[in-house]
DNA sequence: CGGCCCATTGACTATGGTCAATATAAGTGG
DNA sequence: CCACTTATATTGACCATAGTCAATGGGCCG
């Protein structure tokens, strides 16, 4: 079935079968059959910090999931403003099953790196794999969710309590244990974006972010060292400048 | 296959197969046999104008589809805030597939007829239907798209391209053909809403609404009768108060 | 050490929010 | 069908939040 010069290029992958993203990732729902079709379809593809992963109206030729790193999608308008419309994180699906152009700036927050398969390869793997259409349906119907608790933030929240969102969004992404933990002690996370980012994604402008955090620092509700590591000291201040109970508008 | 009592039951209901809603709802590439299955499980619903469809946080006991009317999805703060967060049009899908919770308050804008079922027959029906599971994902992602084209608005927008936006959305939305025909003449629609969903929609305060209709009436774009008819009279100025190019940022 | 990028801070402005009064439309019951 | 009531919309005056423009500061890299 495979020749040698396939091995030695699977040789390069690891395998589905140790997947440590699986669980995460589109691939959660599928059978050692579906995963054996994708497996041999799949090829790994990296963005460096900073690059765009796929241009507004491209034909993204691809599609595939976000091994490490993050990347922003940007809806953009013609006089320059742009809104962040959603982050991809580990596990998170890119691109666009069954649709040719993104509307989306994609850019890479980190260094990114991607499981990929050829768009038309994925389309025919998705006809065949109803573990797979199943598991994407789900993770898109939670996108779909994250989306519009975001329209709450940016439709209804104050830029205090918009930036206290985001500083919650992300703990809740990077400890995907029980939310609530947040809430114990100091925690840490490190702010992958610069306030220019953070600010197309709120909705505001980078002054505005600065000051914020500038307000939040003075408030004694977080600490933020040289390279941007930000150390929630007062995690219930930072709840209650959110705006919301507990776990409410956190874009899942 | 069916009793006289099954007959009888289904005599009130128009059979799938004739069904003019089908092209644009969930069921548009179901065969057959995934249409027998739906048509035996399905009853209608009618919900009044201003009546709740569903309240947050409440298991919603039926999904289905919406064949006459308009419904509106709200995110609700706890102070009072709230953002409606996208508007179910006939032929679009109510409900959560494979979740019990309805995070958000549905209110009927119109009176709505809901084509439902029972949320468990339609976990089954889900699973047994690759039709209607691929053309659920679809609608999905459309809502998707739909989702994050209303991010862009409501955080970089002014409170005029909100409106602007918003009144070429629903022209959008009521001639379903080649959008560029809105231009070419004046062009009449019902607002089905109060200025305080409006503003609830756009992220403003419904005396912002009401300013900037007047100002748009000033201009001499649109024109409001008693009944909240909307005629626009000037297509262009509509689209330049938009603050996008063309088509670009409808939520589709 | 110097230059560059990004963040911070300040002073001022503008857009939209708030509170309140009035006007118009939509129901209701005689 | 018309008075009366209630809900919704409009407009005004004032205010607050965030935007704008600009200067300063700090970290990082060559």
């Amino acid at each position: 079935m495979h020749d040698l010069k396939d091995s030695q290029f699977d040789r390069v992958l690891p395998p589905c079968s140790i997947c440590n993203m699986r669980k995460d990732c589109m691939c959660a729902m599928c059978n050692a059959q579906e995963l054996d079709a994708l497996q041999s379809a799949k090829s790994y593809r990296s963005v460096e910090k900073g690059q765009v992963v796929a241009f507004p109206q491209d034909e993204l030729s691809y599609v595939g999931t976000i091994m490490s790193g993050i990347a922003v999608l940007s809806r953009l308008l013609e006089d320059g403003r742009h809104q962040n419309v959603g982050l991809l994180y580990p596990g998170d699906f890119l691109g666009r099953p069954g649709r040719k152009k993104m509307p989306f700036l994609v850019t890479a927050l980190t260094d990114v790196e991607i499981c990929s398969f050829e768009a038309e390869v994925f389309s025919r793997l998705l006809e065949e794999a109803p573990g797979l259409h199943a598991r994407l349906l789900e993770m898109m119907l939670d996108e779909l969710d994250a989306s519009r608790d975001w329209l709450l933030v940016l439709g209804r929240k104050t830029a205090r309590e918009r930036i206290c969102s985001l500083f919650l969004h992300i703990l809740y992404k990077q400890s995907r244990t029980q939310f609530s933990d947040v809430l114990q002690a100091p925690i840490a996370f490190q702010l992958f974006m610069s306030r220019e980012q953070m600010a197309d994604l709120l909705g505001l402008r980078l002054e505005t972010v600065s000051r914020q955090i500038s307000q939040l620092r003075a408030d004694e509700i977080v600490h933020v060292t040289s390279g941007n590591t930000v150390i929630v000291t007062d995690p219930h201040g930072l709840l209650e400048g959110a705006g919301n109970d507990a776990d409410g508008g956190l874009w899942a």
